[in-house]
DNA sequence: CGAAACATTGAACCTATTCAACGCCCGTGG
DNA sequence: CCACGGGCGTTGAATAGGTTCAATGTTTCG
């Protein structure tokens, strides 16, 4: 992977500093390289992934933009090269869920663009992200000539509707304290960042964020994460978590009994 | 559509024998016509449908039976030709959750073979069942020849991540009453029967199944439907509910204020 | 008729929500 | 530099909504 990296006036991230809004790290992207590293195009050939790459276009958000909003119609899909996006959903009550977090290499957009409809989702930029926007067009016409990306395509959203059904199941026979260890172990497995003090979430994520993930307050979860300093499980502090003892929440998900010790 | 029908000793149903085990209404199949009415296929032209007729293998089962069994490799797509089929999952925990209902003229399996794992779910037949066993070799192969069916595949896992991620919103965000409501409307939008009292639910329902349903217990599902009845929304009775005033369940799944009279 | 499966209901209990008050940290502007 | 405000986090107290358990009733079927 041989991206020309153009830095910008700060390189060095601190763990404390987690949302550098900031420092900007402009990358120059190469298209195919990014393109081959996401999964669903990774077992074509270059020149099959040629007329994507032309079609792409590149785009940057800052922190807090947002990519796409709930119920525009859908263009395009959209490739991460950096950066981390959060992805939304609102209901018709006012309720918002949060669904999960994109980071590089992921993608988003796919059953919206399948279905030429509305995009489901809101996403929203935590940092400033570079992303390659593919016209729903191109991948829906490629898709019938290349068999092998239209079973890509049957993949990623197979595995979608396991861990949709599995989230479901865990939504509605466990408790909130499960669900937040879940969700803490997921992420961690997501976007986890080990250091010496433990499993650090690389990105910034309040107790709103948690509750909107497990379908909470914000209030509940403040309390849980308290609990779980205390015990010194974890330690937390403001949109930052840090997972200093793994196996203990994951036996707070499972719900083992607590395991004894270290 | 011109099935052979060969009718068992009791044609007639009323509505308050509503789980005929002893009625046995047995048809003959004509593969192609089924197929054809299955959504996924219906867009293919009969001769490309051919192999995958003859590859079909034509089971029954009686009520009570099961189909598939979470956790079983993988072998068959399953295609109903008549019957009354849910789909269950089980957890870790050991609490079970109903996923969905699927009669004649639906499929079920397709996530499976599709990864060739294992049933993420089960299958019981909840009355006399007539199924086509697709094997995955053939419908994997054959979606690698005909972009249109890949496509098919496509549609459907996307509206099937849609209501998934619909779900899972709802049962993060409302109260349990809402949720039954909103399993009492899905129900009647696909099994529901229009009868002069209302429209029946046209599956063996009992409280644990809503229950399962909605992820509640079937306590709960018992006193609100209780408290329907005495407004008059519903008719319930074992395994059986009547929906009198829709108009009336829809408000409360919606969370809207309830409407006056009628 | 009796057993088994399904349904109802009351009472105690508990988890999580709600509301309110307050603390802390950070950036901004006087 | 400090004061202020805003966003995020914490915590207590009251409360609501569901769960759990147990007892009892009802329907169906052999």
């Amino acid at each position: 992977m041989h991206w020309i990296i153009r830095l910008g006036k700060s390189e060095q991230r601190s763990y404390t500093s987690l949302n550098p809004k900031e420092i900007i790290v402009k990358q120059q992207l190469d298209y195919l390289d990014l393109l081959k590293s996401v999964s669903l195009f990774s077992d074509l050939k270059k020149a099959e992934l040629l007329p994507v790459a032309q079609a792409a276009i590149e785009k940057c958000f800052h922190a807090g933009e947002f990519l796409i909003r709930q119920d525009e119609p859908a263009e395009y899909l959209f490739v991460v090269g950096s950066g981390n996006i959060k992805l939304t959903q609102l209901s018709s009550g006012g309720d918002q869920f949060l669904l999960c977090y994109v980071t590089s290499g992921e993608m988003f957009g796919s059953i919206a663009i399948l279905q030429n409809a509305a995009y489901p989702v809101s996403a929203e930029a935590l940092t400033y992200c570079q992303v390659l926007l593919l016209p729903g067009s191109v991948i829906r016409h490629l898709m019938s000539e290349i068999p092998q990306l239209a079973m890509g395509v049957i993949r990623h959203l197979a595995g979608r509707v396991q861990s949709l059904q599995r989230q479901l199941q865990e939504l509605s026979a466990e408790r909130v304290e499960q669900r937040v260890a879940r969700a803490l172990t997921r992420l961690a497995s997501q976007v986890g960042l080990r250091t010496e003090q433990g499993i650090l979430i690389n990105v910034a994520l309040s107790r709103q964020d948690l509750a909107e993930m497990t379908g909470t307050t914000l209030y509940t979860v403040s309390r849980i994460l308290s609990g779980w300093e205390k015990r010194a499980l974890i330690d937390a502090g403001r949109e930052r978590v840090v997972i200093k003892k793994p196996h203990g929440i994951v036996a707070i998900a499972e719900d083992l009994p607590a395991p004894r010790s270290k």
